[in-house]
This record gives C-alpha cells, structure tokens and sequence, in this order.
DNA sequence: CGTTTTCTGTGCATCCCTGCACAGCGAGAA
DNA sequence: TTCTCGCTGTGCAGGGATGCACAGAAAACG
C-alpha cells in the first residue's frame, strides 16, 4: 500500500460522492482525481467506487477505506496541529548539558526555570564526553573556553567566571602567605596533571612555579578543588565557589587574563524555538546577579 | 495537512534514520526524500530532524510524527489486505433484489446459499422500485422480460416462467369448464388492470375476451393470484405457484408464447469477484431442479 | 594518519504528473 | 418533449517533481 496521496484523494472521493466535489477540496483538477482512483484500484485489484454519471458511490472496499482514511486524516490533523503548536508553547523535555564545574551556578537557574514553567522537564547533563548537539541530544550546552564550534551551532556569551589562588587557613598559619607571585618560591601548589590545558591560568601557574613546588596533581577539576580545601597546597579557585568556604584565604586576587568565559551554544534549529529562548532569556537574566563573575 | 506522501516519506526518514535507507525503502531517489523533508519541515513551520553528516535523528516532533505515521501504515496494510482479500473470499453481504413474484423460487436458493457459506449476510429486496446496480444498491437482480440493460450490466438468463390459466374448483363447480378457449364465453377472468402490462399472457388473454368478462382486476400480481384462488374467476398463475394449491383446476395447459424469461443481471464491476460468482453458480445450479420451469 | 566508505546536499536534464479544454452523457426542470 | 446543467472521461501541452551525477564532509577502518 503505497502513495498514500492516492488513497487521501480516495478519501474525499467517498466523503463527497463525486470526483468533482473532491478535486475542489483537494485543490487539484478532477481529472487528477480520476487518474488517482483508476491506479489505487488498478494497484489494489479491487473496484473502490461504482461509476455512473451522476458520480461515484463507495463499495464496500471504498466504505471500509473512508472508515480507515476518515480517523487517519484526524491524527494527521492532531499531529500538525500539536507540531505547529508546539514551537510556541514551553512544554516538554529541556534538555541542559554542561561541565560538571557550573553545576551550582546553573542548578538554581534550571529550579527556578522549570518553577516558572510547570510543563517544562529538565534533564540536567554533565558527562566526561560532551554531549553532541547536532544529535539532539541537548537543547541548551554551556560550554568553557573558545573552543571551535560546528557551524549549525549559534553561540552567546553567557558571563566570565574568575578564578583566584586560595589556601586553606591552615596553610597560611603553617607556610605562611606568599604575598605575591614574588613569594612563591618554597611553598606548595596544586595543579593540573593534563599538560595540555586550555585553562589560563593553569599554564599561568605552571610557568610561575618549579615543577617540583606541584606538590598534588589530578585531572578532574573537582578533585583539585577537593585538594586545596584540604591544604595540599595553593591552588586556583573559582572565585564563586570559594566564597562559600570561610576556611580558605585568597593568596592572589583574580585577574583579568585568568578568566575563562561561559559559552551558551545551541543548535540553531532549536535556538529559534520559544522553549529555548525563554530558557535563554531566563539564563541570562539570572547570570546578571551572578556575584563573583564578570 | 495535505500531501500524505511526504508524511509516509519523513516517517521512513524517522524510522530508519538515514536518508538513504528511506529512499530505498521507498524505492525513490534520496534527493526526492530530502526535499520532502524539507517541504514538510517548511509547511509545518517546525524542525522533524536534526541533520547531521551521518544521518537525520528525530527531534520531539519528528518521534511525535514517527509514532502516528506507524499505526498509519499498520492501519492502510491491513485495509489493503482486506481489500484485496475480499475479492477472493465468500463473505460481507449479498444483496439481491428481484420482483415479489419469485421470492418462493430464491428464498430457499439464498437459504441454502447462506447455509453453504455461513460468513455471508444475504439481503433481499423486493420493492416496487428497481433496485440500481449501477448505485451498488445490489450485487445481483433478477429481473423478468427482456428489457434493455444498461452498458456496464451483464446479463444472464435464468430460466422461464410457466404460466398456465387456473380456476378454482368452486368457480368451475359452478360455471363449468370452458375446455378450451372456444369455451370462454359467458365465462369470468381475472385480469391485470394496467394497459400497458408487457406480459404476453396478459395482453394475450386480454384479446381473446371481452372486457366486460374481466370482473376482477388489480395492478398488484400477488393480488391477481389472490382472487383466483379466492374463486373470483380465471385467471394466469404461475404453474410452480398454483402447484402448490390442490384447489386449483387448470383450465388451459402452458403455452411457450405465455412464458416469461427470467436474467440475472449484475454490474459488471461486482459480476467479478468471488462471492458473487459462487451465488450465480449456486443460482443456476438449483434453478436446474426448478419444476414447472423451462 | 591516511584511506575508504557512507551519507548529505545541490545543479541540471528528463520525465511523469498535472492542468486545460472539450466531448459525452445522464438527470432534472420547464 | 427540449433545454440546461453538472459530472465524468480523455487527448494534449506545460511545468513541477524526480532521477542523476558530482561535490563535500564526517565517521569508520586498517
């Protein structure tokens, strides 16, 4: 059972009674209709309609086709109508992926987002692998760095995170506080392991220190945020996540070239739909009062 | 919604997942499938896929058109099978229509027809009207005299009619036989009430007497055979018919000019299939144990 | 890392579908 | 009856959809 246009025209054909009634509705001239009729029947090996001058009525093979075709043009309705409709509503999944180290920024954001948007399912993604949009599989990514991007993607500045050096209280009482990059020398730093970060201020503090002062070393950012929580040593912070933390003292302030800017990048077939602009308009509305960043 | 077909075409697209197993699939070019896509993608206003080098995936509209173009296609498949299959079953209704006179003769056909093949429902018209083939008001007719048929009309004859001229005993205690028509003077008749009647023992009958000897007239041929068994005079019954009635004398023998043939007339469309082939069988095969018939 | 495969996407020529016009026919009305 | 209207049905010409070929790119594989 092919072409399912034949069995439309058909449809109407049974609905109207006449070829010309249905090439009105259909939009096509009625010797169409009557070309489509001939090769559905020729195709189904069965007469669909009696033909007399006055126009065609239904067999019992075309009042069993108008009963089928009748409920599939209703769910094709539904369907368009439910398609059409749901670029303008904000309903569904919301599909969030990013760096697990923005999580506390972009958590309250996505609450207070699906709390204005009660139809809104957020699913919330942060995986090693970066998650693909072009697949679908996330509406919204917020990304670090100036990594190239693909180019269905649209990309909007989101804010710039600031990062810090901090040291446990502790550490400061026992080493003491270097004062500025002048005074590093003798003390303890934790650093990346990766040798070929793209964080700044990561390679700032390798080309500062000796490599024997990189007294503790990971690959996971949160492994060395753990680190220097724990006086292993100095270490670059977020500076809004060490604001949460009474216990650690700020070695050097941030700096402008330390930054490392928050990128929202979305697929520009789904940047357009309202769903995604209300989360992005959401977003940066949020970002305003983001303390800490720049 | 219109354009069914390229519904069919992006829930190949949906299904499969690639462009050009939809396209082979649906035995067109993948050129041909991409714009489908793209036409729809443009009416509907809204994104069906993401596209990406390795293949188109779904987006929550397009797994929404998957779901409903899936039971579309079990649904056509299914009326196709149906359809297809009919032709060749003995099943759904039979529709028969004929004058009044010869229901005796096909109610125990169409009983026993019905008895042989228990999934059809028979239908049987007897209406003043004819009955339309050509409208599908009936799948078969059976139809006396030899009047034109329409074009698309197949006609088969059937058998013929015996008529015979009868009176009741009563009437001939009384009045006495005529013995042949020599005899009819003074005698008393039964007689169709229309002029224009084409049945040629009527007219036949109406001139050998006088007017005035027809005392009972009517239009209705159940009527006539009422007054004849009623003693109202002599008059023509069918000889299967007045058979059946031992109080009836025959006062004429058949005659071959008096007979009445009966066809059988289907629409060519219908004269076709299966069910309607296994009831003419079925009919000429116990019209040959008709007696009284020719 | 280079090669191969596979899939998408587009310009161009072709063909089939469509629209048009007219004939034919049956039905209903005057 | 005759007229008129509406619907079906078909040959012909035009245009839009289709197929083809090729480019480009990304993933898979050795």
């Amino acid at each position: 059972m092919e072409n399912w246009d034949e069995i439309r025209t058909a449809y109407q054909v049974a609905r109207l009674g006449t070829v010309s009634g249905a090439a009105e509705v259909l939009g096509v001239h009625h010797a169409t209709v009557i070309r489509h009729i001939d090769a559905l029947e020729k195709r189904l090996g069965a007469k669909l309609f009696q033909r007399h001058a006055r126009g065609y009525t239904a067999t019992e093979a075309g009042r069993d086709l108008l009963a089928v075709a009748q409920t599939t043009e209703e769910q094709f309705a539904h369907l368009a109508s439910r398609i059409k409709g749901q670029g303008e509503t904000v309903s569904g999944e919301l599909v969030v992926t990013s760096i697990a180290g923005v999580s506390d920024l972009l958590t309250p954001v996505m609450v207070s987002f699906q709390d204005a948007w009660p139809e809104v399912r957020v699913r919330f993604l942060t995986d090693m692998r970066v998650f693909r949009l072009d697949y679908g599989e996330a509406h919204v990514a917020i990304r670090a760095g100036t990594g190239p991007e693909e180019p269905d993607n649209v990309v909007q500045p989101l804010t710039r995170i600031r990062w810090a050096l901090y040291a446990t209280r502790a550490y400061v009482d026992r080493h003491g506080h270097p004062g500025s990059e002048a005074g590093f020398q003798g003390h303890r730093f934790v650093c990346t392991d990766a040798e070929t970060t793209k964080a700044p201020f990561h390679r700032w503090l390798r080309s500062m220190v000796q490599p024997e002062q990189v007294v503790y070393a990971a690959t996971e950012p949160a492994a060395l945020e753990d680190a220097v929580k724990q006086g292993a040593g100095i270490g670059f912070m977020a500076v809004h996540r060490a604001a949460n933390d009474a216990d650690l003292i700020e070695i050097l302030p941030p700096r402008a070239e330390w930054e490392t800017p928050l990128r929202i990048v979305t697929h520009v077939d789904l940047h357009r739909t309202l769903k995604v602009q209300a989360f992005l308009t959401h977003l940066k509305e949020a970002a305003k009062s983001w303390k800490f960043c720049g």
